[in-house]
DNA sequence: ACTCCCAACCTATACCCATTAGGCATCTAC
DNA sequence: GTAGATGCCTAATGGGTATAGGTTGGGAGT
């Protein structure tokens, strides 16, 4: 058995795997290095410690996420976009629940300075796009729109939706389409007329 | 220094407060065990293991919530009882924030067959009763609230918010003022006219 | 009062984890 | 060839969870 040389890249793939297929609380240095089949002592040539091995693993699913919402809204303006957008997210949470799950912790600065989550920045304001939305409540509207889709996906991974029905599908593209209905006639600041 | 005879209620209680002082992730046997002035294996006759404790420590967090939220929505209606709402999540996550974070994993059966998770049921109903929203909606409706005041916190929480402008302040007051708006003018159905 | 049983604490242990220190082998540069 | 750097290893330390077995004190029964 051969055995390839290690490179951090490779440890935080390694460690993104194990997320998504034993669950991201899983990722210990002992369960990386058993599955390169190194010692965990040898990871520390190539990750600084177990958190900068986390950091690496969320900086991946920010890249990955960023790459799947990009997608999903390009050449879409309004609903459209928003429906890409949230479905990214949802089908992102599904078929790489440990690394969605990576990113359920604060940021470490690398993961922060990334050059995906300045794409995510941007992509965020795309969705807005075609929503008649003022400029200076782009942020209100990013935030809104980030904690009402990751809430919900949260809350149906904990098994927060599982003693009530129906489905949590139906749930979700009701949500999906009150952000719209939200993003099409956003709300007024109290006492502003307009 | 007279030693206190340990009890299930006493060591959660030590365990929650531990929680809300260090985190919930601090929350370990060991650490319990110290702040009890007790050896680790001691408290075994009280919890049945790790998991026991912090499902007994998410059942208080849930009651303590149901409390708030009962107080805050009391003799309140529409937008009174959805900003009591809110205001009641946000404080609890502010004042608690171990106990609110043991919320946010898949909870024990016991949590989910106690008295404080069948009351925050029906109080999730009560924010509902002043908004004209049709009964086979609710579930829907009930949802969407967790799912953006919860995703808010949490986002909150990981400084999710820490890199933009303004504070997050603000951005609550307008997703509280969105979800208002939502709840008054309950989307319809596509296809449905109504 | 005495005895027995049970509960609640203890220590010891096994195994897991993260991390540091030091050793060894290999590779590269001079 | 030699020295230094790199990347792996083992050993060790200190932390965690949980089990097994021991001791003590309190309560109940005779």
């Amino acid at each position: 058995m051969e055995r390839v040389p290690l490179t951090s890249a490779a440890v935080v793939a390694a460690a993104a795997g194990l997320a998504d297929e034993a669950g991201f609380e899983a990722v210990t240095l002992s369960a990386v290095a058993r599955r390169l089949k190194v010692q965990a002592p040898s990871l520390y040539s190539h990750v600084k410690d177990r958190e900068a091995l986390l950091d690496g693993v969320a900086a991946l699913a920010l890249a990955d996420l960023s790459q799947r919402i990009a997608t999903a809204i390009a050449g879409r303006a309004g609903r459209d976009a928003l429906d890409g957008f949230a479905t990214a997210h949802r089908e992102f949470a599904r078929e790489a629940p440990g690394r969605w799950q990576s990113l359920q912790r604060r940021a470490g600065d690398t993961v922060v300075r990334s050059d995906a989550a300045r794409r995510i920045v941007v992509l965020n304001k795309a969705v807005l796009r075609g929503y008649p939305i003022p400029e200076d409540q782009h942020v209100h509207a990013v935030r809104l729109l980030g904690a009402t889709i990751n809430g919900y996906l949260a809350l149906e991974r904990i098994g927060g939706f599982d003693h009530s029905h129906p489905s949590p599908d139906v749930s979700w593209r009701k949500t999906v389409q009150a952000l719209d209905v939200l993003l099409t006639a956003w709300p007024a600041d109290p006492g502003d007329p307009s």
